[in-house]
DNA sequence: GAGCACTGC
């Protein structure tokens, strides 16, 4: 170990902590992974005596888990804290606790205790609120380098603003100087048919005037799609780039000098008193408009076109909702606990989730037995907290060892815990809906997606075999990182992964009962589904191998509102499977 | 008849 404790840099995402260290190493003039160092899943680039190490919050808290005063580190800097994802917030709880402790041992005369100092970096503009949970920390102020950005709002409310973005896309096209356009839209579908609106539009375009080049990026497409973004546009044309919110932190666009910013995004919500999650279309708040607008001053001055009125803007809310205040709990608490937070109401969150919200997921917890009557942490729920995944399919882990079918259950949850595997872009739905019909079980998604992962192996994960078939070879290859992870996991507590049930299927959906049992729903006389626990109306989307089809009981893998209630990752029971799965679920609440 | 973006020693 360093003669002073490592300094720990944390990251929401994975590009950024390598990125990041990769400069850092480069300006030092050392090899990555040496006295520089970062440490994602999957990918750690570091050594015990590296002196800075970057990494995502992710695996600080796995790292939590069993050094629980993170002892190995002097100094703990916490990047983008504005962004207030759920992990960078518990962090936030978890290192004011573990300086205070530190801070103890070292005043009962520990001298082997080094105190732990904090560093939070935050675009936002109340640094305030951030200096007051940390004892009112010491502020400075960095400001960063941008050129201007001219802002343009529309002097009337947009009822419309994929069309005005069309409209705004081709004045800027013909009215001003050279540079690629971004525009910021809600999700695929949109992005989809705006880009059909360019294309036939560009063809009225005058003779004398440039092509327009629409440039869709979404994360739900293959890499090489992803990849034509960063490709120049020929001299002559413009392109114009059709992004979801991948190009508002995740993906740098060089060359952009408009943005035309809609004001919407979709956000994923959650109604903690019925426990359902939502994806809906909502306005941004301030703080995303100016790094909307940023986007467009990277090189060189630019305009951005807000397709809003600046009352509308005064309007928005000054920052997003933190993501802690609006998701599911479950894994947070698991992880609360088995860092030894018994009382996790009672821990010093520096936004509170609803109440409600920690209920049901204490509550569900204690349905998947790792938590007891007392609300404390089972030997189930310690064995839980350890694996890389969620806590239903943690239990589905442990479940399979008892069933035998350890091999099928890690390949199923590999592929559930992944975006999805199939790709389809609205222009080719057709072709792929036919090519995805040789891997459909009749059973339903989860043995649909091993036959697809078993067809995959076969012809060794070929590229072409991939595009052919519309499966997103980025996914999948990420299927097959989960799947060695989750062996080296098991392996280590004591299972056997290689425990397979054979040709005998069924047991493998019995198997995900385990974790599962709340997400169940029953065919109704009238052809619809409800849901076993809350008597929702839900309904099969339409990517499932078993939509349209009527079964008499389901499980289904999630359940989200946008149009409607729609059920992903959906399999067929039988309904006497059910009341075998869940013995303990109507036990009472504790927290 | 259709899902924003992230993440896990």
């Amino acid at each position: 170990m360093a003669a002073h404790g490592t300094i720990a840099v944390t990251q929401p995402r994975r590009v950024a902590a390598i990125n990041l260290a990769k400069r850092v190493a480069e300006e030092v003039g050392t090899p990555i992974g040496q006295k520089v160092g970062y440490s994602i899943r999957f990918d750690d680039a570091s050594s015990r005596d590296s002196l800075i190490k970057y990494m995502t919050d992710g695996i600080m808290l796995r790292e939590l888990l069993s050094d629980r005063l993170l002892l190995r580190y002097s100094v703990i800097i916490l990047d983008e804290a504005h962004e207030r994802t759920l992990r960078t917030d518990i962090l936030f709880g978890m290192v004011k606790s573990i300086q205070k402790q530190r801070q103890d041992m070292i005043e009962q005369g520990r001298r082997d205790v080094q105190p732990l100092k904090i560093v939070v970096m935050s675009a936002t503009l109340d640094a305030e609120k951030f200096s007051e949970y940390f004892y009112n920390a010491k502020i400075m102020y960095i400001s960063g380098r941008m050129y201007p950005v001219k802002i343009l709002n529309t002097v009337e409310p947009q009822s419309d603003y994929v069309d005005s973005a069309l409209v705004t896309a081709f004045q800027i096209h013909q009215e001003e100087a050279p540079g690629d356009i971004l525009i910021f839209l809600t999700g695929q579908e949109e992005i989809e048919n705006l880009e059909k609106l360019i294309e036939e539009y560009a063809t009225d375009l005058p003779p004398h005037v440039g092509k327009l080049i629409p440039c869709p990026i979404f994360a739900a497409q293959d890499s090489t799609t992803q990849q034509r973004i960063f490709e120049p546009a020929p001299p002559g044309t413009r392109k114009v780039i059709l992004a979801t919110n991948i190009a508002e932190t995740s993906i740098t666009i060089p060359n952009i000098r408009y943005v035309i910013d809609t004001g919407c995004h979709k956000s994923r919500g959650y109604n903690a008193k019925i426990g359902i999650e939502s994806l809906l279309v909502e306005p941004i708040s301030k703080s995303s408009a100016r790094q909307r607008m940023g986007r467009a001053g990277r090189e060189a001055p630019g305009i951005c076109f807000r397709l809003y009125t600046e009352d509308a803007f005064d309007e928005l809310e000054e920052d997003a909702v933190p993501e802690i205040k609006r998701c599911n709990l479950e894994s947070a608490i698991l992880s609360l606990k088995a860092t030894g937070i018994d009382d996790v109401t009672g821990f010093d969150f520096m936004d509170r989730p609803p109440k409600s919200g920690m209920l049901r997921s204490l509550e569900h917890l204690y349905a998947l037995e790792a938590l007891d009557d007392e609300g404390k942490l089972t030997e189930i729920g310690k064995k839980m907290a350890a694996f890389p995944v969620d806590p239903p399919y943690a239990k589905v882990l442990l479940q399979s060892e008892k069933m035998e079918c350890t091999k099928e259950a890690i390949e199923i949850i590999s592929l559930l815990s992944v975006d999805s595997i199939f790709s389809s872009p609205s222009a080719k739905r057709e072709e792929a809906n036919e090519a995805r019909q040789k891997f459909v079980s009749l059973d339903g998604d989860h043995l649909t997606l091993l036959n697809t992962l078993r067809a995959y192996e076969s012809v060794k994960g070929d590229r072409d075999w991939c595009r052919e078939n519309f499966i997103n070879s980025r996914h999948m290859r990420h299927v097959i990182d989960v799947r060695k992870q989750l062996i080296q996991f098991c392996e280590r507590s004591g299972m056997d992964p290689k425990r397979t049930c054979g040709q005998d299927l069924e047991i493998v959906l019995k198997c995900f009962l385990a974790g599962f049992f709340q997400n169940t729903a029953l065919l109704q006389p009238d052809g619809t589904y409800k849901s076993v626990i809350g008597g929702q109306t839900v309904s099969i989307h339409p990517s499932s191998s078993l939509f349209g089809k009527k079964r008499e009981a389901i499980m289904y893998n999630e359940l989200v509102f946008t149009t409607k209630h729609y059920i992903r990752g959906v399999s067929a029971l039988e309904s006497a499977w059910l009341s075998q799965a869940a013995p303990k679920y109507f036990g009472r609440r504790q927290a």
